[in-house]
DNA sequence: ATTAGTAATGATAATAGTTATCAAAATCAG
DNA sequence: CTGATTTTGATAACTATTATCATTACTAAT
């Protein structure tokens, strides 16, 4: 049933989302496959991204002020973003297991995956001010 | 410059947000505060909804889906949002500061705010499946 | 290589959720 | 009460995303 086809625009996409770690949205990767497919529609920029995200090879990622980002580095990792850049960085994953570990202890439901969003002010920002 | 003047509209969508644990969404609010107030706008609701959690009295919580839900219950808490009736419940708070002290381990940005979501199944959809 | 079947595309319309605008009504200090 | 200011309800506008559909691209079988 799941019969992909291969498309030049997807695979531009794709490799768009593995050069890059800025965590871009939808418009972000139309602005940059648009240099090599200047025809692209931000339509079909949005139905490959949720088709590669339904497939796993990128993350679909939601910041606390609800603008959605995609990532693909699909190892388990958390996220910080800015409030005053909005540039969203990967965090080290040196206590994802632990901390996943913590936060699920008090819930009996089934838990299938997690989001840890931190928010703040990057370094950048931080000496900005 | 804060100069907050009293209404009753505002007051009837606190009162509710403080009477339910379901972490309704804006329209959700709408349709309960519409029983007290036939006439109030959906934009009164919005106004209020965003008025309230700038001044930190209700949480806003994007969930994984991307959908905007309210909390008034702001303790340091993490949530769990079911992926198949779209609950959202609160999980204890047990392991909270833990995690925030791993996770700025992890990070060397200045970290104000944290999101931790986690999705699956909760245990009534479990058993119906 | 050609063809036939199906999936993907580009262009565009439609939708959902939210914010902006503004005259009228409500609040509140004096 | 009165006047100044905020809030409201109604509605328009906006943003991000999804749906539609005729045309084009891909691919497996001839």
């Amino acid at each position: 049933m799941a019969n992909l086809k291969y498309s030049r625009q997807r695979e531009a996409i794709k490799d768009y989302l593995v050069s890059t770690t800025a965590h871009p949205t939808a418009d972000t990767v139309y602005m940059h496959v648009r240099k090599e497919f200047p025809n692209i529609s931000l339509g079909t920029v949005y139905r490959n991204l949720n088709l590669l995200a339904d497939l796993g090879d990128v993350n679909k990622i939601i910041t606390a002020d609800g603008s959605v980002r995609f990532d693909a580095y699909t190892e388990p990792h958390c996220h910080f973003c800015c409030r005053r850049c909005g540039k969203v960085m990967d965090m080290a994953p040196g206590h994802i297991a632990e901390i996943r570990r913590l936060a699920s202890k008090d819930f009996d439901g089934k838990i299938e995956a997690y989001s840890i969003l931190f928010t703040g002010l990057c370094n950048e920002c931080r000496e900005d001010s």
